[in-house]
DNA sequence: TGGTTGACAGTCC
DNA sequence: CGGACTGCCAACC
């Protein structure tokens, strides 16, 4: 366990139920320049299913990757993972009204 | 023990 | 759409 691993984690919880950040927002909000740093974190997250990683997508709003993985399969379980929370995902993105911006 | 290399769930140009 | 760049981590000398 790093500090930094612990400071996204710690970020990752934040989000809210029902709501979605981006890997660049998160990024931003910890203070690191690289979104890809955040991925690894995340990844690898030893709490998870604490770490909702699945509220994590990329810029734009697509949905990115899961689990390590950026297969179809996996994906289809973020997709019902996040359905399960009331986010729909409308034309492949995320609609901007379940976008959570941290507030510092 | 310590410096270097490659990989990454991404983003920007 | 392809390439460059980013910061962090793990592996390897």
């Amino acid at each position: 366990m790093t500090e930094f691993q612990n400071i996204v984690y710690n970020a990752t919880i934040k989000i809210p139920c029902g709501q979605v950040t981006t890997y660049k927002l998160l990024a931003q909000y910890i203070n690191c320049g690289s979104c890809q740093a955040v991925g690894q974190a995340l990844k690898v997250n030893p709490f998870a299913p604490k770490v909702p990683c699945h509220r994590v997508i990329s810029s734009s709003r697509t949905i990115g990757g899961f689990a390590g993985s950026t297969d179809a399969k996996v994906l289809a379980k973020k997709y019902a993972l996040l359905a399960s929370e009331g986010i729909v995902f409308k034309d492949g993105k995320v609609p901007k009204k379940f976008i959570f911006h941290y507030t510092k």
